[in-house]
DNA sequence: GTCGTCAGCTTGTCAGACAAGTTTCAAGCG
DNA sequence: CGCTTGAAACTTGTCTGACAAGCTGACGAC
């Protein structure tokens, strides 16, 4: 059979692109950001335009950036559509962002399940920093809605990193950027007002002190809970899992 | 901020990589076909190689394709790496692919619940059709080792449909794909022999009738422990979820 | 029959050019 | 002054032609 991989010959677009999306990764470059365009980009690593469109189509790909033409390439943000493109090709309707956001609340499940049994001390301060960070932007009242949606975020990110599984980690951030959008109108000041932000924290509570108490089943339900409530937020028909 | 999709100009290049995917797809090329040549394809849609390229470049990012220099493009027999190449870059150890199959388990698991409760007489049709074929692998003695792999995919493939989520049933098959090769060793002649195949079919019986009862719970437990043999069967360590 | 060689084909890369779209900025107008 | 308008510069999208690197298969020497 000999499927030895037998040291087939580099290719430069690859070296180029993995390259480029360090930059993006590890620069942390926020969506929207611009690059470099092609012709920086050719200088920069002494290539033809060939092999650089070569690299940025497979970015492209990816969902790692998007090209307007006469414009330039930039950094993309995540959308629903980009992350499941490969599974699928078009547009996305209700219907289907409901289920992909059931497919998250399965993930999220089994993730607060891990978390339940693996965490250690380190995952208890993340996780106990992201809870006091959103009770000090329910507090805050009306200017903190960037902090309280951002502290959600790293809440979820800290749970799914107390599973530690790094794919399953990775799996949750991706999926869970998807839907940071939709984390807003909890912690805008509408949201703080008519107290939605407060019955979301109320629900990380209820994870976090099944975590703490290494409770797996309690921290499934818990985050079952939550994630069918914010489907509601989200004004998805609630299929309950 | 005028948000709203505004009819950007078409790519040719996404079109074409559009229109071979689905050459793929609909015909059901076996992997380690060759396609036309990028010179043919030019041809045949009237571009030039620039877009061909493009296209094929974008292919291979999905993993859909793979091109060795001066022999020809192929179609790329799918591999973990290439699953989850957008979730990071560089190749899977040992330990990466174990939180993977992790992964794939809790999904699996929470779909085989999902099955349970929302299958139809049609899905327990599909079930049932790919447990007779399997059965039919495991009395067929020994030429039987691609129809017992086929099936056994069925199945999975089955339970995913059961959920009546699409994008959880994409997520799968792309999932289980990846592992396609992981089921050869069991269904093949020393598989058979070993009793591997029986294990293994007695676990999918164990979920069939589960499902069959509307027993989630207990669907559940059941692929939780198939997944778990079958990734001791792989070598994987097993981290009891 | 076996083995080496070589011509032909295919992909990888390069270079230059034009088309199409965007951004910028300054001139012109109310 | 504020707003529109239009041209110019810039950027990506596509085309063309060419050569390098690597594979395949056939042909001839042995």
């Amino acid at each position: 059979m000999m499927s030895g991989k037998l040291a087939r010959p580099p290719r430069l677009s690859d070296a180029v692109s993995r390259q480029i999306e360090s930059w993006i990764r590890e620069m942390g470059l926020a969506p929207g950001t611009q690059l470099p365009t092609e012709k920086t980009l050719c200088e920069r690593f002494g290539v033809s335009r060939a092999v650089v469109r070569e690299a940025i189509s497979r970015l492209r790909a990816d969902g790692c950036v998007e090209t307007r033409q006469g414009a330039g390439v930039f950094v993309a943000q995540p959308s629903v559509a980009a992350a499941f493109r490969l599974l699928g090709d078009e547009a996305r309707s209700k219907g289907e962002i409901a289920d992909i956001f059931e497919l998250r609340c399965l993930v999220e499940a089994g993730a607060a399940e891990l978390a339940a049994r693996r965490r250690d001390d380190e995952d208890l301060g993340r996780l106990s920093a992201a809870l006091e960070a959103m009770d000090e932007a329910l507090l805050g009242a009306d200017g903190g809605s960037e902090n309280g949606a951002q502290a959600d975020d790293a809440f979820h990110v800290a749970v799914a990193a107390a599973t530690g599984n790094a794919q399953l980690e990775h799996f949750l951030v991706f999926m869970g950027r998807q839907f940071s959008a939709s984390r807003v109108p909890t912690w805008n000041a509408a949201g703080l007002q008519a107290g939605r932000a407060a019955a979301a924290q109320a629900e990380h509570r209820r994870i976090f002190d099944a975590i703490l108490a290494r409770d797996a089943k309690g921290a499934r339900e818990a985050a079952i809970a939550h994630l069918s409530a914010a489907a509601e937020r989200l004004g998805l028909e609630p299929r309950r899992p």
